[in-house]
DNA sequence: CACCCCACCTGCGTGC
DNA sequence: TGCACGCAGGTGGGGT
C-alpha cells in the first residue's frame, strides 16, 4: 500500500510526538507477519531505551533507539500505524503495540501480514537497508546517474522505476503517474531513454512524490495516516486505476500487466517507441 | 547477472 | 444468497 510519499507522511505525525520517549513493552500478537523479529528479541531490544530519531528510507521506517539499536518497520501493502488511546472496539488484525513513556502506544495494524517489524542490535547497520537504492531526493540521483544504472539493461521502464534496489521508495501508483507524466509508454526498454528521458523522468518523479507528500498521500483503499486521515492525492490520479475512462487528452486509457502488476497509461500521451532515438 | 513468476495474506467487488 | 474468481499500494526466493 504505502509508498514513499505515505510513509513519509506517517513518519511526519509520528516523530514529533514519538521522539525522545522511551519504549516500556511490546505486546505481541499471536499472529506473525512475513518478516518479523521474535517477542523474545523484541523484549530484549526495545524496553527502557529513548527513541533519538525516526526516518525514512525508500519505503522502511527507521526507529534510531538509545544505544545504537534500530527498530526497522515496512507497512507492506495494507500496514497502518497509528497511536493511542486504543479505540473500542478494538480493531482487528492489530499485531504489536507499542508502549511508551507517558501512557502513549503505538499500535502496528496490518490486514495482510505483508508488513515487517524488525530489531536489530547495535553494531551493524540492518541487513534490509542494504538493499535499499538511492533516495529519489538525493544529489547524486541525476539523469546521467539513472542513465548508468539503466547500462546494460532491458527491461521495462516500468519495472526499473518499481525496482527498490534502485530507486527506493517509487511503487505502482507512482511509478504509473510518473510515465504518463514524463510521456513514455512503460513498455519502453531502458536502453532506448535518451538523457532527456531521463531528465523528464527524474524532474517528474520529484514532482509527483513532492506534491503527494503535500497532499497527505494517496488513499485508494487503505491507507491512513498516523492519525487516521485520508489522503488526498487520489484526487490528482491522472492514469492509476482509470482503466477505460478518458485521459485528459481524450483517449482512452489502457491497462496492461506488466512483471505480474498493472500498468495504467495513456497509449496517446505515451506512445509506443518504434524508431530508435 | 538480469529478469520474471509466484508466494505470502485478507478482503472486496463482480458475475454467474 | 452463495460461490468462484480476479484483483489490490509490498518484498523476496527461486527458476530460467
Amino acid at each position: 500500500m504505502p509508498e514513499l510519499p505515505e510513509v513519509e507522511v506517517i513518519r511526519r505525525g509520528l516523530a514529533p510526538v514519538l521522539v525522545g520517549r522511551r519504549f516500556l513493552a511490546v505486546k505481541v500478537g499471536a499472529q506473525r507477519l512475513r518478516q518479523q523479529s521474535s517477542p523474545q528479541e523484541l523484549r530484549r531490544w526495545l524496553p527502557g531505551r529513548r527513541l533519538e530519531g525516526l526516518r525514512r528510507r525508500g519505503k522502511y521506517l527507521r526507529f534510531d533507539l538509545e544505544g545504537g539499536v534500530t527498530l526497522l518497520i515496512h507497512l507492506g501493502m495494507t500496514g497502518r500505524l497509528f497511536m493511542g488511546p486504543p479505540p473500542s472496539p478494538p480493531l482487528p488484525h492489530v499485531h504489536l503495540v507499542f508502549q511508551l513513556e507517558g501512557g502513549l502506544e503505538l499500535f502496528f495494524q496490518d490486514t495482510r501480514r505483508f508488513g515487517q517489524v524488525l530489531v536489530f542490535p547495535p553494531g551493524e547497520a540492518p541487513p534490509p537497508l542494504a538493499q535499499v537504492g538511492a533516495e529519489p531526493f538525493s544529489r547524486k540521483v541525476t539523469p546521467a546517474w539513472l542513465a548508468g544504472q539503466a547500462r546494460g539493461r532491458s527491461r521495462p521502464i516500468k519495472n526499473f522505476l518499481l525496482d527498490a534496489r534502485i530507486l527506493a521508495g517509487i511503487g505502482n501508483i507512482y511509478a504509473c503517474e510518473i510515465l504518463l507524466a514524463a510521456r513514455l509508454h512503460p513498455a519502453t526498454p531502458v536502453a532506448r531513454l535518451t538523457l532527456a528521458d531521463w531528465g523528464r523522468v527524474l524532474a517528474e518523479t520529484r514532482r509527483i512524490l513532492r506534491r503527494a507528500i503535500k497532499k497527505g498521500g494517496t488513499t485508494v483503499a487503505n491507507y491512513l495516516n498516523s492519525k487516521g486521515e485520508a489522503g488526498l492525492f487520489q484526487l490528482e490520479l491522472r492514469v492509476y486505476g482509470r482503466a477505460g475512462e478518458p485521459c485528459r487528452c481524450g483517449a482512452p486509457i489502457n491497462r496492461l500487466v506488466q512483471a505480474g502488476r498493472s500498468t495504467f497509461f495513456c497509449p496517446r500521451c505515451q506512445p509506443r517507441r518504434d524508431c530508435n532515438p
